[in-house]
DNA sequence: ATAATCCCTCCAGTGACTAGAGGTTCAAGA
DNA sequence: TCTTGAACCTCTAGTCACTGGAGGGATTAT
């Protein structure tokens, strides 16, 4: 059995999120010691270890809780879980061509202030003036 | 003088956020009706569209708030402005090379499952197991 | 036995809004 | 002038996924 502590070294995910998780409903109220410390199992850290995983690779919480209740059903057919990766996977690509457009319109803004003063300072004007911008947002 | 309202239609910025910027600071308080309502001025709406494209093109409220006080020294060179949204475009861009590392893993994940059942579904083995992927996230 | 470290619960704060309750004011039509 | 209905007011709480702190108890090593 772990302490809480333990369990955040070997996960890397920090003390008070592993409550937080707990909390949520993310992981099952841990067993406790005779002094009422949290006390894990290897199938402790194994789930927390897939949450920090699902969460480094962006998806929700929500998301999480729904691909654990999937790997429950071992023999269930798996396109519940295909489709929870790949409708985040077109929200990441979303994401990333709004951002692309951003970086577009940003380095445009940048590049053109050869400015000396606020008042004729291109940055100020283009954030003003949606109308100078060459795409929208 | 407009009604909140009318500002909001002419700007883009939703009624309660208008009063949430006057809270956080970043217009100042209006003038107020007999009926103690907002008032607002043809200045009024201008800082307001410039906050609303600020927003827009991604930069945070205390940005915009240096920007706006930057704006109200005409003759002050302009090094401040540049400086704050060049800053702001390699975020944006880090926010991009994150973003395409993820999809390319998430890419990956997803294709490879020509899974049948969740007992052998590779995103649910992925997500367990980072020593999968390929790159770190 | 003592000290250092860890752990407990509860509460509050982050950013940038958004929504709702319960009440007041305004503008326009009859 | 009166009335209706839309728009407005303040205040509070909720969103997401944590993070930090206060004030106290437990564990572990010496
Ligand atoms: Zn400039
Ligand atoms: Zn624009
Ligand atoms: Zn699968
Ligand atoms: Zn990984």
């Amino acid at each position: 059995m772990f302490s809480i502590g333990e369990v955040s070294k070997r996960t890397g995910v920090k003390v008070p999120t592993i409550r937080y998780y707990e909390e949520m409903g993310l992981i099952s109220p841990s067993e406790r010691s005779d002094g009422n410390q949290r006390r894990y199992s290897r199938g402790d850290v194994e789930r927390l270890t897939f949450i920090r995983h699902a969460r480094d690779l962006g998806f929700e919480i929500d998301r999480i809780r729904e691909l654990i209740a999937l790997s429950h059903h071992p023999q269930a057919p798996c396109d519940g879980a295909d489709r929870i990766a790949s409708a985040h996977l077109a929200e990441v690509r979303q994401k990333i061509d709004q951002l692309k457009r951003l970086e577009a319109e940003l380095e445009r803004i940048v590049s053109h202030c050869g400015g000396h003063t606020v008042e004729d300072c291109y940055v100020i004007r283009a954030l003003s003036d949606h109308g100078l911008c060459e795409h929208e947002h």
